[in-house]
DNA sequence: TTCGATGCAAAAGATTTGCATCAGT
DNA sequence: ACTGATGCAAATCTTTTGCATCGAA
């Protein structure tokens, strides 16, 4: 689902964060981000890097890399680990936060928003005195399909 | 905390868990064992390796990660991810769940517990057919020290 | 023209593995 | 004795880094 608009705002945030820092918009960085954008999974460096290889399009696994940390660093993307022994990646900008399904069988993520446990969790960090930046929680086992 | 007879049931457990499983209680699995039920922090396998070291105890660095994973398989430990670029583990046999609140300035590690989270979660899944294992919910930002 | 960005290959760091030897059962 | 467990060092895998070169501003 490759959403023009989203994509576009995207883009539009990432600019400002360059030059609001005295970076430069780079081929590369147009490429990776809309990689990302267009891409409804979670992404892994290693298939950008495929990806790109097929297409002809030459980007170095450095520069996947150093964009990731860039773009998390822009607010853009996320990083999560599902407990494979690398991390994965996913667009946030503009989208609503979410948790994840991980299911232990088929390996299936699947994603869900629910406001009542974001309320929950913000008492929880209030009562502790605790200033919450951000948050994962993942939660492991079978989903419907492979509970048989 | 060392709570001897929380080690002792832990203890129990692991022989009940290699005897069902054709494995073998040797030495080295004892010491990892009672140096992670004593222990109420998360340690990664560098700090085991340090303290056995320093102790001259030898246990390869090999042995503690083939021992974590034993655990792990034995419901004994749990491994959970930090954000820093290497797993902690930590003891779970006969200890409630909790979840963690990680300072991102300071480090500090906070742990919870929280019975209506819990109940959300399993409501959470429930919903969506999903059968729970385990869950994991890092939140990330400024503890009451740093927020100043 | 000036720096920041890229590519490459080497390095780093955590974890795993092959193999000979050791030690529970 | 048999077979799993250990130690060691080498291998693996992901991610990072140094450095020469490139290219955006």
């Amino acid at each position: 689902m490759a959403d023009a608009e989203l994509i576009a705002r995207a883009l539009e945030s990432l600019t400002r964060f360059l030059r609001a820092n005295n970076l430069k918009m780079t081929k590369e960085r147009r490429l990776i981000l809309k990689e990302i954008f267009e891409e409804d999974e979670h992404l892994e460096a290693e298939d950008l890097l495929v990806r790109f290889r097929n297409r002809g399009e030459r980007v170095s696994r450095a520069t996947i890399y150093r964009t990731f940390d860039l773009f998390i660093q822009a607010g853009l993307i996320k990083k999560s680990d599902f407990g494979h022994d690398h991390y994965h990646y996913e667009k946030s900008f503009g989208l609503e936060h979410h948790d994840h399904l991980i299911c232990r069988r088929c390996g299936k993520v699947i994603e869900f928003n629910d406001p009542e446990l974001e309320n929950l969790q913000r008492e929880i960090c209030k009562k502790r005195g605790f200033t919450m930046h951000s948050h994962t929680l993942q939660i492991f086992g079978f989903c419907a399909d492979c509970k048989a």
